[in-house]
DNA sequence: CTCCGTGCAAATGGTTTGCATCTTA
DNA sequence: TAAGATGCAAACCATTTGCACGGAG
């Protein structure tokens, strides 16, 4: 998804495009590492110093809407947004908290499989395996 | 997993046993419908009118340590404890926030697929399917 | 010109923490 | 009796809300 396809996006919903709305698009947009409001705030901030906690969730409220973002929560407290809606699995380590990002035909199949089974027709999901990761072993 | 089961635990791993500590026991490892901290609470505040929320919480800790629940949150803020620890899908509805679990050989095969397809052995997982049940549809 | 978006400041509320008292072992 | 558990009250802090100003359409 590019600026162009957001822009769009916005307006077909009626929806005003500003510049701080580009920017929070472009900066979850692209963030493949499931960003926090705070982490995309400050990577805004400087190109719009004035820009506010405020605008930011009420932006990825916004996308979370329109479906280009999905909001999870990997850790308490605070959300993450994760731009890739597509059937993946994440996977976190208990200890560092690292998140890794797999997609292939054979998750996707493999899901697919399992969600006929129990016959339903899903509007997302979330698939995520807990791992203790190589670093944090030693 | 029984009272007796919950108390040797707790003994095994140095902690102490209170009737507190067995009434959150109890309350968690029988609740299928993944319950707040709150719920528990309230469940428990009949039989023991001077409990808090603060002993709530702690012991919540306690047994996610023990690994004999899960710390899961499907909607914001709140946090849900699932004490069925075993590979299954949780299937949610995202108007009403209806939770139903589903669970089979057939599930845990596909899973297992997947995970060595990803080259892991996780520690643990977490499925979620998001759906609009038939209640919602009207 | 109108409506929606922005951002400051204040409120919210689930969860955590400090600490004095009580219980288990 | 010592180490740990309980529970009240206060703190925490990510997120939400109220509201006045500003910019997009």
């Amino acid at each position: 998804m590019n600026t162009e396809q957001v822009i769009t996006m916005l307006r077909k919903n009626g929806h005003k495009v500003t510049p701080q709305r580009i920017a929070i698009c472009e900066a979850v947009l692209s963030n493949k590492e499931h960003p926090t409001a705070e982490i995309i705030f400050k990577k805004i901030s400087k190109q719009h110093p004035t820009i506010s906690m405020t605008t930011v969730y009420h932006t990825l409220d916004l996308l979370k809407k329109l479906e280009l973002v999905h909001e999870i929560n990997f850790d308490n407290r605070v959300t993450r947004y994760d731009s890739n809606v597509s059937v993946h699995v994440n996977v976190i380590c208990q200890k560092c908290g690292k998140i890794s990002d797999y997609e292939s035909e054979a998750i996707q199949s493999q899901w697919n499989r399992i969600v006929s089974a129990i016959k339903i027709k899903p509007v997302g999901q979330r698939l995520d395996a807990y791992v203790i990761c190589e670093d944090c072993k030693g």
